[in-house]
Order: structure tokens, then sequence, then C-alpha cells
DNA sequence: TATACTTTGTAACCTTTGTTACTGCAAAAG
DNA sequence: CTTTTGCAGTAACAAAGGTTACAAAGTATA
């Protein structure tokens, strides 16, 4: 078996490990790197080893918006979703960070769903997940002020690198949260004096 | 067979359509009734005959937001959802309109997804239908003003309730797009004056 | 009919967010 | 070392949306 399946190991019995290693096509992706493009046609699906993935809806003007994070153990269930239809993808896929996958051909999802009782478990439970964070994106943007927004985007990247240091310009935060740069820059500040966070050129040290 | 399975007959095979009937309990919900209230467990499944039903999400200062709407054909996902992990619901359901839908007890879901390949594909479905409406619900928030969330919202209900006088003050509007009613009058005028709609007391004719 | 309540219209004002414009500074490139 | 480029800070202003207040009109009810 492939030794970095370890991390589905308890999920999945023996012989649909096995199934994977055989199947699956081990992917490195870099920091940075785009893994779909909207509009593109998804041919495997992805399970994640390691790192994080970022998942991005973008507007007919070409705004952007940061969906949520994708890590070890997720699959995407977009993906998931576009597999049945033939469908093109609906979002963008970025690495967050130096990546390393499985991707699974599409054509064993519906064999292994049959097959397989802990798969099927696996896939609800993805869309479970993946519905829960769409509602928590929700939230964010329908309840939530912009400071409140820029506050849980800091704090959940944090958690995703788990690095309190974030590498990013003000420009990539307002592209991600679907505001300009001004804003933003206008926020950290008043974050910075009430202690929260230390700015630096192009990256932003989380204090909370 | 029931005959309000009709609408679910060119899904599934005669063998789970019997089964829908045996164990399946038919329940009418009379417009405005509420299916399902947020913290609240979930122990069956809708699978909507006809009528509509609304999906609610709240805030923790209790403001609300219309998500999508539930039509014939439709099961709501987040009951699937809840179903695996006997978690509580994330959201409100009410009926748009009166409503007919078959409740199926969950313990029946795992069964039937393991037996009935139309029923996995039908569960599948609906999981991507949801994924959908919840993306596009984001495109809105995020995306557009608050004058074309109204017009969407507006044209969204006509379609829903095939009627194209919609019976709501401006306040019911309001919450459902959690914004003011100060704020819907005054864009209401701008699209009566648009010639767009023509407002009445209690209710609002659509001319587009 | 008189009264109370609900709904709508509207003005005035405030807050939040977005835009434009310009500055200084740091890093990269030459 | 100098020049160029990109990033951050900030002011001034504009626009969208939210709030408060009040009046007028419609509807229900005593």
């Amino acid at each position: 078996m492939n030794e970095d399946l370890k991390a589905y190991a308890h999920l999945f019995e023996n012989e649909l490990l096995e199934e994977i290693s055989e199947v699956g096509l081990q992917k490195h992706v870099a920091e940075g790197e785009k893994l779909m493009e909207i509009g593109q046609y998804v041919t495997a699906m992805p399970l994640l080893i390691s790192g994080a993935i970022k998942i991005l809806r973008e507007d007919k003007e070409g705004d952007e918006l940061l969906l949520y994070f994708l890590e070890k153990g997720d699959t995407c269930a977009m993906t998931l979703s576009c597999c049945m239809g033939q469908t093109k993808s609906e979002i963008r896929a970025i690495a967050e960070l130096d990546t390393e996958l499985i991707m699974i051909p599409i054509q064993k999802m519906e064999e292994w769903t049959a097959k397989y009782k802990s798969w099927r478990n696996f896939v609800f439970e993805s869309y479970h997940t993946r519905l829960m964070e769409m509602l928590d994106t929700i939230d964010s943007i329908a309840f939530l002020n912009m400071d409140e927004r820029l506050l849980k985007y800091l704090s959940d990247k944090v958690k995703i690198t788990k690095d309190n240091v974030i590498n990013s310009t003000h420009q990539d935060i307002a592209y991600e949260l679907h505001t300009s740069r001004v804003v933003i820059s206008r926020l950290l500040k008043a974050l910075e004096n009430r202690g929260k966070i230390q700015l630096h050129r192009n990256k932003i040290e989380v204090l909370f």
C-alpha cells in the first residue's frame, strides 16, 4: 500500500485502499499552482494527502471570492458533483501550500460507491462538510462586516498554514475577500492599532 | 403504488417505489407552516410531491436570510447531510406554498443507498443541485448590489409560485434579503418608476 | 362611524465600503 | 549605485446601504 494513504487507512477497508493504490495517480502541486479552472472538465477526483488547496469563485467581471480551503483527508465535493453529470467546474482551485494528492479517475467513483460502504460514507461525509463550509461562507458574507470578515480570514489562514505569519500583500487579501486594496489596508491598520496584528512588507504577523 | 409518487416514477425502480409507498409517511403542510427549526434533530427526509419550501439561515442576532427554494422532485440535502451524523439542523424550513411531501425515516437512507443505484444517483444529484444553489446564493450576496438582488428575488418568487403577483409586504422581503424595510421600499419604488413592477398594498405585480 | 393598527412613502442623516489620487519606501533589476 | 517597479499609508471624496422619524393611506375592529 502507498505510504501516503495512511491518512485514509482508518476510513477505508484494505481492499479499497489496495484499489486506490493501483488506480490512483500521486501528484505533487507546488504552492500557487492552479489545479482547476472554471469551465474546465473534471476527469479525476483529488484525495488530499498533505498541504492545502483554496477554492475560489469568480463573477462575470472576473472578481474573485475565496470560498473555503481543503486539507488533508478532504476531497473536492464540487468534483464529486461534477463527475456525475460531466459538467464543467464551477470553481477555481489553487494550491495554498505545497500539496500532495492522489488523483482518482472518475470512472471508479460509481463502481466504488456501489461496492464499498466506507467509500459511500466518505463521499457523503465530504458533501456534508462542504455544505457546512458553504453555509459558513454565506454567514460571513451576509452577516459580518468587512472588519470581522478580515479577522476571520486571518485566523483561518493561520489555522490552515499553521504559521502565524501570513505571506500576503494587502492586494492578495482584497482579491480573496472581494473588496479593494485600500479598504484592506485601512482595516489592517486599525487591527494593528488594536494590537491584534503586526504589519510588515508582504507579510502580516498575527498576534491573537 | 402511491399516486403522488408519479413525480419520482421515472427516477426510481419499481421495487424502490414500492418501499417508499410502504414506509413513507405522506404529509400536507399549509403555506407559512414551519417544517424544521434550527437546532432541531432530523428524523425523516422529505421528498417533495408538490408545492414549495423555503430554506432560511439565521445569524446569532436572529436576522434571517433566504438561501433557496425546494420544489417538486427536490429533497433537502441538509437533511441527507444531517442523517449521517445525527446532527442538528442548521437551517429553518417554511412552506412557501401549500405543500405535499413524503417523509422517509432516515434509517432507510443507508439501506437504500447500498441497495438501489437509482437512489444513490438521486442522493448525489440532490447534493449536486444543492451545492449549485448555494453557489448561486453566494454569487448573489457577494457580487450583486441590493437592487439586483431584489430583482432576482422577485423573479425567483414569480417562478416558484407561478404567479406574477407576489403577496408580501416590504418588511417580509427585507427579512429574507437581510436588509431593512426602508431600503426595500426605496428600491421597489425605483423599480416601479422603471416600469418593472406595480406596487399595491400587501402585493407586488411583477411586469417583467 | 370612530378608532386602532398595519403598511407604505419619504426625508434627513449616519456608517460602511469603494474610488481616486498621491506619497514614501523597500526590493529587485539594471 | 541608480533606476524601476511594486507595496503600503493616507486623505478626500463618492456611493450604497442602514437608521430614525414622521406622515399618509389602507384595513380591521370596536
